[in-house]
DNA sequence: CTATTATGTAGTAAATTTACGAAACTAGAA
DNA sequence: TTCTAGTTTCGTAAATTTACTACATAATAG
């Protein structure tokens, strides 16, 4: 079983060698309620009694005995150590050890949305921790495999615009400021018609960076669609599978529950900065150590356009 | 000796409330290891044995059972379970929980920066760490008065303006797309002779939200200046005690300590952004449950925009 | 109605704690 | 010093709690 070859890591030192990878994209979870949570519903019936019960009251869970667990969810004891090892531990008490250093940072990492009884001592944290918890989500599934194809990508073009639209524009924006730095020309535009006829009119070495979270923006598509026409390469950060994702060579993708009784997609967004945070510094490292000066002296233009530190 | 009255602490009612203060002190340490460490030459022979095969190889003392400690420490299992009980912890499953959380808690999130020696395995998952961090140690110090204080003069204000430059434009923009839709007028200008003139001609009402990591770039130092000869409120969001935050009625400071060696300020303008998710969230709230069918109505509009989910 | 999966029962093994006693140490006196 | 009473320290073994396994029964799907 895959689970158990997993935590029996310790034992070999070849296997460890192999772990090592499938580590970085698996186990690196420091949040085992997050993923509890996201399985709520991939569970069975007892599974999802226990689920609920240590999701209620964690840090209780983290002191009691599998029989009082057992009997706090109306299971019996041997469901209780079935769910532990479910979520990749070797028994409970494997299983409390995990729970409790996942509590240990601080952070609730059960998705926590705003209510109206909230106040100002407690929605403040409950978005933040949202923040954290997507974000550590996402670290758990990187597709780094596509992120370093658009690295090379970006890395290689002539010219790179950065496409988005609605709230994907700020992100599209915040994306030019990083990756003008590497003498690349960028582009950014929020109008519609323009994206169209910088689309149509692309060429070797012209990159298109689509940014959406839907990845089904009707217009943002069809300029994808029309810039699929040339030589262009077309780079998307959007959901998997979306019309966008298909029409793009390359496309990055990151699982991002966002909470849809929300008006206001709060988490994609970070998740989207960080990742275009991570590709400009995988296009840094591609330039190599002898590139820094240059983002240097970028740094020492704006020194002029500030106050002294006093 | 103080040792053994400590040590006799079960049998008397009078010393063990004396001691309790003690206790106090002693065990509100976050950092378990550290008090065993401090406690280290106090203990008697097997006491030390066991303080020795903890201190030695800690990680491994939270996942190993009773028996096999006591015997890499070369001592019976009762010396391991008085010795945990010692330190506070009922028993030692309990010790091993405590050790854990201590464990987690600590060393995990330190900021790690990119070397020009890592690769595609090793650098996104320290960026999502920095990143991961900053939120949390924002969450800390936030400083929950300015924000109330912030959301009481933004859902009371009859038009508002983000304004920033550089980096802090797009978070500026990114604020106008999510607070438009509390029916309040909201603006972003990234030019500073638009922000100058429109600082000029603010009047009762006008709320000047300004966005900036450092608080000294000139020119919105200057327009924050303008703006505060006007009967506007100024709101800014940037460093404690800079030229920026001493113009403003209400300045939200966050401490965010950005790696002065990466050219590029990536973790910063994530703590600005969820900042301004929990203003939106705050006025959201203020407006009242009421309001949400807005929001909807918002929210639905774009649906004619995108491809419908297969 | 069969095959498969899910859940619980009961017994077993393991781990932890307690009770008790032996050894080691301390201090005072011969 | 050497002995002895008192004390502390530590380990053995038994008791108890806790967790796991194998098997049986119930539920579910095909």
């Amino acid at each position: 079983m895959f689970k158990s070859s997993v935590r029996n890591v310790s034992n070999s030192g070849i296997i460890r060698n192999i772990i090592t990878s499938i580590d970085l994209i698996m186990t690196s979870e420091p949040n085992l309620l997050a993923v509890i949570q996201r399985q709520l519903n991939e569970l069975n019936k007892s599974e999802a009694k226990v689920a609920n019960a240590i999701l209620k009251a964690p840090e209780e869970a983290t002191r009691s005995s599998i029989a009082s667990l057992a009997s706090a969810a109306g299971v019996s004891e041997p469901s209780v150590n079935r769910f532990c090892k479910k979520f990749g531990a070797t028994g409970f008490p494997d299983f409390k050890l995990q729970l409790a250093t996942s509590l240990a940072s601080g952070v609730k990492y059960v998705s926590r949305s705003v209510e109206f009884s909230d106040d100002i001592n407690t929605f403040p944290a409950k978005l933040f921790d949202n923040a954290i918890n997507a974000l550590l989500t996402a670290k758990e599934g990187l597709p780094l495999k596509a992120i370093a194809q658009a690295v090379d990508q970006i890395a290689q073009a002539r010219r790179v615009y950065f496409f988005g639209l609605g709230t994907s524009a700020a992100v599209a924006r915040d994306a030019e400021h990083k990756f003008f730095r590497f003498n690349v020309p960028v582009f950014t535009h929020e109008d519609p018609l323009m994206q169209r006829m910088l689309a149509a009119s692309a060429g070797v070495g012209d990159l298109f960076f689509f940014i959406s979270h839907t990845g089904r923006t009707k217009v943002l598509v069809e300029a994808a669609e029309i810039a699929r026409q040339t030589e262009a390469t077309i780079v998307s950060l959007t959901a998997e599978g979306s019309p966008l994702a298909q029409k793009s060579h390359c496309c990055i993708h990151v699982k991002v529950e966002e909470d849809t009784e929300q008006y206001l997609p709060m988490t994609s967004r970070l998740v989207q900065l960080v990742i275009l945070d991570v590709l400009a510094a995988g296009v840094t490292l591609r330039r190599g150590e002898g590139f820094t000066p240059h983002l240097a002296r970028i740094k020492d233009s704006l020194k002029d356009t500030r106050f002294p530190t006093s």
